[in-house]
DNA sequence: TTTAGTGCAAATTTTTTGCAAAGTC
DNA sequence: GACTTTGCAAAAAATTTGCACTAAA
């Protein structure tokens, strides 16, 4: 079941390789993954996958709609399962903690969206940045 | 009135140049501009700033709170006027567009962050990725 | 066997850094 | 004149690409 993709993958002419598998074991494993950690993940595992492949597979995994990326600030894209719940990702400028919180918190902002300006909201690539409450707390700046 | 920041930026033991005069005004007249795009423009008015100096000007115009950056997706980072009001980005995936709407539009969302999670919501770096009403009604998949 | 995929190395692109020369206060 | 900034060139970091070789179907 966990492997409808590879049938899906042959339906379109492409291959299954261990390193599309490996490649996508990681992302679902790692979640908000960037390149580079999925590569190092995929290290350990085997014997040693190129990074451009890497590049290559999460490209080809995006176009397929198995997995999605969105930024996550400044640095490289982030990977995640696409099948995956969509989620929101609140993300603090100070000490970089990320947040996971459901769509139903932010279905007030889709729906007022939606309303005044016929914006369709892609909850699945929002990301919020702030400060957490940790850091508000922490440091005083209340 | 508009130069009060050479005063700001001489009172913190920092000099007053050209170059930062001229990426200060890109930034302002450019919006959502990138730091190669700034630079481009500069170079039209001046006889040549550096690239090099673009990204440490920028780093520190940001330091003084004169420009702020978001990430309106992939690419480079965009520097805006930091005194300017803040605003929100909707970002349409298909066409590019970008739209800018107040930050009344998403205080329910900040509130509701704040009262669930302590989380202080970065207005001014929010961006809303999804679908622009053109885009939604050009191709039929409303 | 046929055609797609991978590894490797080199090429790009984007941003950063060291340092001597030029500019600001 | 003292101390900051800039320009330039080289270094890094992050991706992408060409191509011969390996492997899936």
């Amino acid at each position: 079941m966990a492997q409808a993709w590879d049938k899906e993958l042959r339906a379109r002419g492409y291959r299954v390789t261990p390193q599309r598998q490996l490649v996508l074991e990681a992302v679902t494993k790692l979640e908000h993954a960037t390149p580079e950690e999925i590569w190092e993940d995929v290290q350990q595992t085997a014997s040693g996958v190129n990074i451009s492949t890497i590049y290559r597979t999460l490209e080809l995994l995006e176009q397929l709609g198995l997995v999605s990326h969105t930024h996550l600030g400044h640095g490289a894209p982030r990977y995640h399962p696409a099948g995956q719940a969509e989620h929101v990702h609140l993300v603090c400028s100070e000490c970089g903690a990320v947040t996971e919180v459901g769509p139903s918190e932010v279905s007030e902002l889709v729906s007022a969206l939606e309303r005044a300006h016929g914006f369709w909201t892609d909850v699945g690539h929002l990301t919020v940045f702030g400060r957490c409450a940790v850091c508000r707390s922490g440091s005083a700046r209340a």
